[in-house]
DNA sequence: GGAACAATTGGAAGCGCTTCCAATTTATTG
DNA sequence: CAATAAATTGGAAGCGCTTCCAATTGTTCC
């Protein structure tokens, strides 16, 4: 069986090729009661529109935006990135859409300024934003006023109001990681967080808390640092933690990174991993399995995320304007926990 | 100035649209005359082949299969796949063509049938293929035979005479590296190689030797290590260059992963980076930024590596067959050092 | 009830290209 | 040199879709 064209949709709903395409693009003017003839013709056909032959025909292509952050005024080296765009690029690839990614300087104080200007040069169909952009509220308020669907990836509860957002049970997550050290037998943790503003990542503490209360833990036992997601900063706060009067036997890290580094601060302590002290990530990044031992932590499916992303703007492009009444989607895609040799049963 | 199209070209050159055609897909029955006014109508005009149309009109499209190494069957989390993918994915996109990328466990002894049963089933114009299947003598003249053409990516020497490559001159990056090192007033030296398997980064242990003969280093004074490019295996080889009776001040590892395993053996040791040992890798993948302190790399363009093998590959498949008395081509892209903390000057 | 209008629907052109087939030119051969 | 084959060129039909415009149907209002 060979691909159905948009002639044979129209034959079987009766109608003629012109109908069929207002109805495929959304447009006014057709009947509710045709409209739903040629649905059902397209549903039954299989039917799915050739990409090739709009964009020939004169339709513009889905145009969209990845905007990565950078701590430079260059493509960052993260696997965070890569992972994302790969992901979202592949979706392009299949929907024939369009993606053009930018690298935004997160330390510039126009950064905010440089994405509008962006979305509007690319005259694109919506914009793709991964933390800390996603979660400036400014920055989406005015994206929204320029006519530009947002996806954010991984951004906060506040983001998840405004605009449409993927992301992993942050909240889950953190409560996963818990449940997994207790049933190790852990009973006094560490927790080193990332930086207040990425609101996303906050879930994972509260998730981590709220595990604990139910097994009856006061959260006044969790000794918390605050780090800023980089390796050093995962050392500096390991090593307050894990000094000689240390009382913690395990310590989860809000990111791989701050637990690549508070491994090294347990073995420059002289610790045993995970005898003397369990360590854990978050996210699954290589990194996670580069350094010894490798780190337990929870999967996020990157990829997928930056393939959902693309999707959903595709989709959202396809129904015409937002409709305020309907709130934005918050899509949460599926996380696990990894459980490798950087944690094992507590010592007694 | 919109773009041109076939027939501005046909009419500039003073032929049918059919001619033009013919010129553009290396059809033969067209006059060597006609077709220099064709090409030349098309250099004028800046003309570029409008892909949608191209395809519509029944042309198929362009198909690449990317091969990755995986260990398990499934997708690796590796920066390397993902950044090679990426770089893949985005000349994919801007050519028309479109991205298969199968991941192939390494250790399955079927791998190669695999990847010729893939190559073949996907009907596709070419293959990407990675170490270690880069450098499988076996399997890339089978693919050759199927009618198959192949750009290795960072294969070894021998793969160089039989298909076409990108990478970097391995053989100066080492002596690069060792140039720097040696800049630092450092002379007694650790390696960490790959696996002998790996072809090309042998070639940076050679270079690297070649350096160091010319600065009146004998090559036996270099204290070598083997290890498989794992964090585990620079953690062990370190140890054993790092022991109590070390005279090495500088070690040099065959990529990052092993060099952050390093990192570790000599922070065990109670030694300080760069002060009493330099410890330096080779790749730039994000994890010899995250690792404290930060690496000493070289630098190797991945997404631009693979940008260059679609485009290799796309431009291969618009020149008809092979022709057997070309030699494959090797091509360089540009690495570079990238100094960070983990080097410095050699102590006195 | 019919004029004036708005809401629906369909017909047909054409986006830029490949490719089949027929027309033309050139080379080959008895 | 005519007859035949081979090489070269052009004409025209679509590929599957959007969109302009005309035709049709349904509504409204005096």
């Amino acid at each position: 069986m060979s691909k159905s064209t948009i002639d044979d949709v129209a034959a079987l709903a009766g109608v003629a090729r012109t109908t069929v395409s207002r109805v495929l693009n959304n447009q006014p003017n057709v009947r509710a009661e045709v409209r739903d003839k040629v649905l059902h013709a397209v549903a039954q056909l299989g039917y799915r529109v050739n990409l090739q032959a709009r964009q020939l025909a004169g339709k513009k292509a889905l145009r969209f935006v990845l905007v990565h952050a950078s701590d430079f005024d260059s493509e960052p080296n993260s696997y965070f990135s890569s992972a994302l765009e790969l992901g979202a690029t592949r979706a392009a690839a299949r929907l024939g859409a369009q993606l053009i990614t930018h690298f935004v300087n997160q330390n510039d104080p126009h950064a905010a300024r440089q994405i509008l200007a962006q979305a509007a040069d690319d005259h694109c169909n919506g914009v793709i934003l991964t933390p800390p952009f996603a979660d400036d509220p400014v920055l989406l308020r005015a994206l929204a006023a320029q006519d530009c669907r947002v996806v954010g990836i991984a951004a906060g509860p506040e983001s998840q109001l405004l605009v449409e957002t993927i992301g992993i049970d942050e909240v889950r997550a953190g409560y996963d990681m818990a449940a997994h050290l207790l049933a190790q037998g852990h009973r006094a943790f560490g927790f080193i967080k990332g930086p207040a503003q990425h609101r996303s990542a906050e879930g994972r503490y509260d998730g981590f808390l709220a595990a604990l209360a139910e097994a009856g833990i006061a959260g006044q036992a969790v000794q918390a640092e605050r780090g800023n997601f980089t390796f050093r900063s995962g050392l500096d706060c390991a090593q307050r933690l894990l000094g000689p009067d240390r009382t913690i036997t395990a310590l989860v890290c809000a990111n791989d990174d701050m637990a690549a580094g508070a491994l090294l601060a347990a073995h420059k302590a002289g610790l045993r991993i995970p005898q003397d002290i369990a360590i854990t990530g978050f996210d699954d990044t290589p990194v996670s399995e580069i350094v010894w031992p490798p780190l337990t932590t929870i999967h996020q499916p990157l990829r997928r995320m930056g393939e959902r992303a693309v999707e959903r703007l595709a989709q959202l492009a396809g129904s015409g304007a937002p409709d305020p009444a309907v709130p934005p989607l918050h899509e949460i895609v599926p996380h696990h926990l990894v459980p490798r040799d950087s944690s094992g049963l507590a010592a007694q």
